[in-house]
DNA sequence: TCCCCATATTGAGAGTTGGA
DNA sequence: TCCAACTCTCAATATGGGGA
């Protein structure tokens, strides 16, 4: 282990966590302050520099050294490629109590693409010859599917703003991967309509939307339709008691019988009224 | 990679029940 | 009669499998 002068450390690029001023944060910033002592961080030398490092994990204990005025960290130094680093970075933090899902897809996201590039290699032979997928090797370690893997991934075609909704659960997961085969406009336009509604979309709408899109018939007036559109568990039902309806049905009709009939009559009684109105 | 479908799970709302 | 607790129903959602 070794002190590194905190103007030598970087943060890893395309860190996907989030480091939030929260009381979490603030607690870590006064025991940083009070103790002047920390956990070490773990970093590795950067490519084509003499002394400078990026952090592979310790995001957190690195931005409250910084606000409570440290010179210097202590680190344990990985000599590792980017790749193994953003292996490294993932696997230490994706068991992590709460994640959002917007961590878990670019974290899966990173996962995949230093897997993908590790995996161009020709000197395999049998079993190894046909490598499993980053998606698969993924979600065997996270015990989950690879289509699990892969859906998280979508979430990082999504603008931060829809992003942002996922992470708050006011739009589900599944919606949103849906969305993220929107164009970057149609998904400004989404946005704008969510906002201007006061609504969300259900999966139903996210895949008609998608399908339009698709089809390159989705435009903001598209859109704006379809989110203001009512939803089949938001429409009025009625309900009657059996007893109340059967006594005027003969014995054997069952109750979807009775409903049919009841359909049939309202129709007769609908065109019965269009008529009357025809003749006046 | 995408699509479609089937199944399991979840959550909201409506209805029912039982005790005060 | 009221109200809380429980049950039921159904739509929405999550997930996995199979095929193109």
């Amino acid at each position: 282990m070794t002190n590194i002068s905190i103007n030598k450390l970087h943060e890893f690029r395309d860190h996907p966590y989030q480091v939030l001023d929260n009381d979490e944060m603030n607690n870590l910033i006064t025991s940083v302050q009070q103790q002047g002592i920390m956990t070490p961080l773990i970093v590795r030398p950067l490519e084509n520099t003499t002394d400078e490092y990026e952090i592979i994990s310790g995001h957190r204990r690195f931005r409250a050294a910084q606000k409570a005025g440290l010179a210097e960290v202590p680190a344990f130094i990985r000599p590792v490629s980017r790749d193994e680093a953003a292996i490294m970075l993932v696997d230490s933090n994706l068991h992590r109590e709460h994640i959002l899902p917007s961590e878990k897809a670019y974290a899966y996201k990173l996962k995949a693409d230093a897997l993908n590039h590790q995996g161009k290699r020709t000197d395999l032979t049998s079993e190894q010859f046909a490598p499993k997928l980053s998606t698969e090797l993924i979600a065997e370690q996270e015990g989950t599917s690879k289509d699990t893997v892969k859906r998280y991934i979508r979430l990082t075609k999504l603008i931060p703003d829809i992003l942002k909704m996922v992470d708050e659960q006011r739009i589900a997961f599944s919606v949103g991967v849906e969305l993220s085969y929107l164009t970057e406009y149609e998904q400004k336009d989404l946005f704008e309509a969510i906002e201007l509604e006061d609504k969300t979309p259900s999966l139903s709408q996210a895949i008609q939307m998608k399908k339009l899109s698709q089809a390159g018939k989705l435009d903001s007036e598209t859109i704006s339709r379809i989110i203001s559109e009512e939803k089949p568990n938001q429409r009025e039902k009625i309900s009657f008691q059996l007893d109340e309806l059967s006594k005027y049905f003969p014995k054997k009709y069952t109750p979807q019988d009775i409903y049919k009939r009841l359909l049939k009559l309202a129709q007769d009684d609908y065109r019965r009224r269009q008529r009357n109105r025809g003749e006046r």
